[in-house]
DNA sequence: GGCGGGGAATTTGTCCAACAATCCCATAAA
DNA sequence: TTTATGGGATTGTTGGACAAATTCCCCGCC
């Protein structure tokens, strides 16, 4: 049976005793079908009260986990059937990591950006061009710029008209943006002005005239090079 | 001020609160920098304990969803921030969000054969065939085929390398089983001896000879052709 | 011996009360 | 004006209690 260490106090109990619970899954310690201990075998075993474990618990079913039920106690789940896609923000500092979730933003990227070019409505190109003109009238490099980039990719997802596809691809921007920022990967003025305005240019003209492979190559040439700019290594 | 109603005990409670929340931040009552009205505050107008309440605070924490501190109470972040990206199995109801769940899948997939082309090993190509043998010998359509069918998919998704590539594809598939298997969408038997086995050994071929582009295709006329037979309309 | 019923034990769900830790802000002091 | 400082507010944690649902065993009955 899985073994359960007592808790150091290094943040809200609740996440270290979810995280501890995790790691034991990963690491094969629990397996499906298992069974968790009791609430209150639990609390003795942590050293904490019963309320804590229930909200550590509460997460795990949430995230479709584990599987609760009164008088019976708590199973983990297959795991197909998790309910959430979580990406571990401390996951992504190996680089193959930061590699990988790279590879797969820019395939979603590109792949809305063709599907953009035929589905797009006059509002959508409105919001991509204002992105690009804010982008461009923008007199620094600075955290504006960088909204403006991320609205322009975000009018593109719209313009999908897919609710899932637009959504995840916010997703996956805000946890590479998270963490680019907190390697200390940040890109040059020069790069910004100079280049990274016309790639996005490129994209739009495509978009706009409806051109779906000239769309997905447009958005292809600017995901290599911001992966360039950035220094992540692309396959 | 957001309004908070009583609840009716429809279901494990923190579950009926984080949803309410939830739906409140969708319509807007409450939005990105707003305070929570306090824990003790909450379970005041909703009825309950101060503990149930906690647990679907704790919830939404562990989303991404609110922003927690002690002594200060608890704010909306702001919505690029999300820390999961979950798919409502009650929003799959209706059939735009089943399409638009499909083609996110499909795209993946197409992209992940494409992929998997490239960087297949032998380990690889073996699973998957392995899987095509089993939904070829089996005996009668059953669990055990679609177990098969979940199998080469898998397999293809971990030949591309990518563990969140892979992972994704993973998700999205076993949402959109479960959906599909609730609103009694399946396949005769027919379809799957003559049809889907075909597809898949011609997506097999394709990634073992290393041809990326034909193993897209062929990727491609798999999805439109289980779309088809699921008699989902894709665009 | 097998079978069904009933009750006890187990376990999660909910509630309550209290204290600790932290933050915010107003007030007072330099 | 700026800096302490104190108190109120709010989340974090604890402990205990009871309700509701499930499981399991034991007992009586056939």
């Amino acid at each position: 049976m899985a073994r359960f260490r007592q808790i150091d106090r290094g943040g809200p109990l609740p996440d270290l005793i979810a995280a501890q619970i995790m790691a034991q899954l990963r690491s094969g310690e629990l397996r499906e079908g298992d069974a968790l201990p009791t609430e209150t075998a639990l609390a003795g075993m942590l050293g904490v009260s019963r309320n804590v474990v229930r909200e550590a618990i509460a997460r795990l079913r949430s995230d479709g986990v584990i599987d609760t039920r009164q008088g019976r106690g708590a199973v983990i789940r297959p795991l197909s059937e998790r309910a959430t896609f979580r990406i571990d923000t401390a996951a992504l500092g190996s680089i193959e990591n930061l590699v990988d979730l790279f590879e797969l933003r820019g395939l979603l990227e590109i792949d809305a950006a063709g599907i953009a070019a035929r589905r797009r409505s006059d509002t959508d190109l409105a919001a991509m061009e204002a992105a690009i003109d804010a982008m461009a009238g923008a007199s620094e490099f600075d955290e504006l710029q960088l909204e403006a980039d991320a609205r322009f990719h975000r009018s593109l997802g719209q313009a999908t008209r897919n609710g899932y596809l637009s959504t995840i691809i916010d997703y996956l921007s805000s946890r590479l943006k998270e963490t680019t920022r907190a390697t200390g990967r940040v890109y040059t003025r020069d790069d910004l002005i100079d280049v990274t305005i016309g790639e996005h240019r490129r994209v739009f003209d495509a978009v706009k005239s409806g051109d779906a492979e000239a769309a997905r190559a447009a958005m292809a040439g600017h995901i290599r090079g911001a992966a360039a700019r950035l220094g992540v290594p692309l396959p």
